[in-house]
Parts: structure tokens; C-alpha cells; sequence
DNA sequence: GGATGGAGTAAAGAAGTTGTAAAACCGCCG
DNA sequence: CGGCGGTTTTACAACTTCTTTACTCCATCC
């Protein structure tokens, strides 16, 4: 059920100069060296590259990747956003911005030639 | 969805720099020594190689290679994947990854040159 | 500036999953 | 029957993931 399509944005791949999302089989490269996330890690980085630009609500980003309900108040979204942004090093930072008591915001990357894709 | 495109097709055999599968005459060969299977560790083997980069999951394995329905809770899966990571060493977990909670993947190593040959 | 609450993150704990050796099982054949 | 190879189960250790905790630092407002 990790890889079943639920998401507005159904691309199949995300790519920058730096970053590429393959969502058919769940491959992720930071300067083309494989990075392995958890299921929760990916779901919250799908959730986020498919709404790229978007800023997403905590509570938007709780429903959709945990199930919570608005009214419970808990941190594992932080310590997941700061998982991620560890894997996205040394990108993390610029590629998850924070809004301040909103949630955050996925800032894609330069877009990259298609043709170079190897 | 996992199983939409790419490797899906039976092809009659697999070639890396250190794993070849002669699927016609069901011959394995690691760095070029002959390693026998037995009947499921074979099947088992086949359907990972034959799916090559796309995660499959445990319940997939044990319907087609076993016949069980999903329901079925087994560690025979496990074991077999462990004898096949045992006989394919050392390379055995670079080629078959485990996907957390859900099943894994054949890593295919790099191609080979077969222009040459040919 | 100081207070207040939000966010980053290391570390610890809990729950569940997987690796694997060894034992049990099973069908086959001499 | 008894051995044999293949397969499955069992049992336990090791590992993963997820969550909570606890602290620190940061943003905002007065």
C-alpha cells in the first residue's frame, strides 16, 4: 500500500540538479548517490515534492501521512522533517523551508535538461 | 502498481560483472562458479531477476512462488531468501535488498559488454 | 530586552520485522 | 524401513522504524 497512488500530483518522477524522485519503484538520488528513506520519511517527502512550491499546513501533512486527527499535538513531524533534511544533505535546509506556524514548503531545484538522464 | 512496466518481461537470461542466469537451461553462475538451487530457491530467484529494480512485496513472492494466499503468515520466505543471499555470496545482500515491512528488490549489478560477444 | 511559545535534533525507549541456525517435517527411492 | 534432500517451522538475536522526551535555539510580540 506504500506505492499505491493516493496524491493529487501524480508524476512519476521528480528532477532537479541535485535531487531525483523516481515514484515508480522508490529510488531517490542526491547527487546521484541512492538515498534510502523510511516509509514515513518517503511518504512525507513524496507528500511534499508533489505539492512543490505549496506551503503545507503541519496539520494537512499529519492527516495525510499519519492519519491524525487535527487536535493531537506531537513532534514526530519535526523529528521526521529534520530526518529528511538530513538525507537531503547537504540540500536539506534549501530544499525544506520551514513557515513559521504554518508548516513548510517544498523549493524545488533548477529544472534539468531530460536529455541528459542517463 | 508495482508491476506496470520495465522489467516485467522474461528474458532468457541475466548478465552482470559478477551474476549470470541462463534461464533456458536454468544455469546460475557467481564470478563464473556454477551454484546449484533447488527447485524454490530457483523460482524465488527468477522472479526477483526477472523483476530487476522494482520492489516486490512478500505477498506477491508467496502467491507466485508458493501458492499461498495473503492471508498466510510465514518465515519460510525468509529463510529462502537467506539461502539464496547465502549462495549468492558474497554478493548476496548487494543483490537482493530488503524493502522494510514490505518486501524486497533485486539490485542488478552493472551490464556487461555484450556487443563484444556478439 | 525579556517573555512566550514554536521548531531543530540527539538520544532513549517501545514495538515490530528480519536474519538465520537448527530442528522438525515430508515425500521419494533403494 | 531408513536414509536423503528439500522445505517449513521454531526460536532467538539483531536490527529498523517510529515515537517520545528533553533540551536548545529561534521568532515574534510587548
Amino acid at each position: 500500500m506504500t506505492f499505491t497512488q493516493t496524491n493529487t500530483n501524480p508524476v512519476p518522477e521528480y528532477r532537479d540538479e541535485h535531487l531525483s524522485i523516481d515514484f515508480e519503484n522508490g529510488v531517490v538520488k542526491v547527487d546521484s548517490a541512492t538515498a534510502t528513506f523510511t516509509r514515513k520519511q518517503y511518504e512525507l517527502l513524496r507528500m511534499l515534492v508533489e505539492h512543490a512550491g505549496q506551503v503545507i499546513p503541519r496539520e494537512t501533512l499529519l492527516q495525510n501521512v499519519w492519519g491524525y486527527s487535527t487536535e493531537i499535538r506531537t513532534r514526530t513531524l519535526d523529528v521526521h522533517l529534520s530526518h529528511l533534511r538530513k538525507k537531503l544533505a547537504p540540500y536539506g535546509d534549501r530544499y525544506i523551508e520551514r513557515v513559521f506556524r504554518v508548516g513548510c514548503r517544498f523549493q524545488p531545484g533548477r529544472e534539468v535538461a531530460r536529455s541528459a538522464v542517463q
